[in-house]
DNA sequence: ATCGCTGCAAAAATTTTGCAGGTAA
DNA sequence: TTACCTGCAAAATTTTTGCAGCGAT
């Protein structure tokens, strides 16, 4: 997963998940599948980048469920593993969809008019982090790293 | 400032400007030199590492001022470039003195114990950024990056 | 003396929580 | 049936704003 070639990475490879795929996963940790939670992994499944939570309400057909349900809902994803929190500054937490297995460990470039997303496959950082490690006496050493530009549409 | 060789950075090297050269800048620029904005400039100043707009409250003698004013102090001197705001992923903004004529660009590794700071002076992804935007298209790449891990006196 | 700055209070924005009723399994 | 989930409303946070009066220059 890491130390790769540099690469970006279309949105195809890690969303378009069926979403029956997603409804086991909540039915084998026997939560529920309920309308709300299927809404909201239908939306997460077909938008390429993470959603804001205000996105999410946005999308959803008129009050397919209510703000409280979204909030509870990407708690109990993200601590499932299904989904990983996000902060670009300044505004909410946004929320992306992750493959069995996977971390979420990634970066993104972001679009500063549009706020679309482009993946980054790759993460370099890994020698960074170790020697960070050495030398300052941390231990357990994560990061995150997020890229930040105009893309091509707005520029 | 980028493409140096990997080192830590101790805190005497960017805070401990004298007082009357932070009050001076906000002179020059035909801003008041009040009594809070020179209780918030010493807490900044006596710090090391960002602080949270309530970490700079907790700090200011009983109510040395209100906290709309700490607010609009950080947004004050934010866009004199005085101070760099930071997101350290949940939990509100931070921010760091910044000295004269510095843009701020640089990098922490945070304890997620104690929320203690080490900076870290050089930034290794020039090259990154420059190879993100001819593979992408963006214009004007940025990044934001920042370590976390447990501090050795936190294990 | 002037205009900017401040405190206070209210508002806005964001996220969490309690509770009674509804629903997936 | 039963435990979990939801909507609604209220509360808790965090940040912004309006306004009248004070204070740095």
């Amino acid at each position: 997963m890491r130390r790769k070639r540099m690469s970006l990475l279309t949105s195809a490879a890690t969303r378009k998940m069926p979403l029956p795929e997603l409804t086991n996963r909540l039915r084998r940790k026997f939560h529920k599948v309920t309308g709300p939670r299927q809404a909201i992994l239908q939306i997460l499944r077909r938008h390429h980048g993470p959603l804001s939570i205000k996105e999410i309400q946005e999308r959803l057909s008129d009050d397919d469920c209510d703000l409280a349900t979204i909030y509870r809902s990407m708690h109990l994803l993200e601590e499932m593993g299904m989904v990983k929190r996000f902060h670009f500054g300044s505004g909410g937490a946004r929320f992306e969809l992750l493959k069995e297995g996977d971390d979420g460990h990634h970066h993104h470039l972001v679009c500063t008019r549009c706020a679309g997303v482009v993946e980054i496959e790759e993460c370099l950082l890994q020698d960074v982090e170790n020697h960070l490690a050495r030398r300052s006496g941390f231990k357990g050493v994560t990061h995150k790293l997020e890229f930040f530009g105009i893309c091509p549409r707005c520029q």
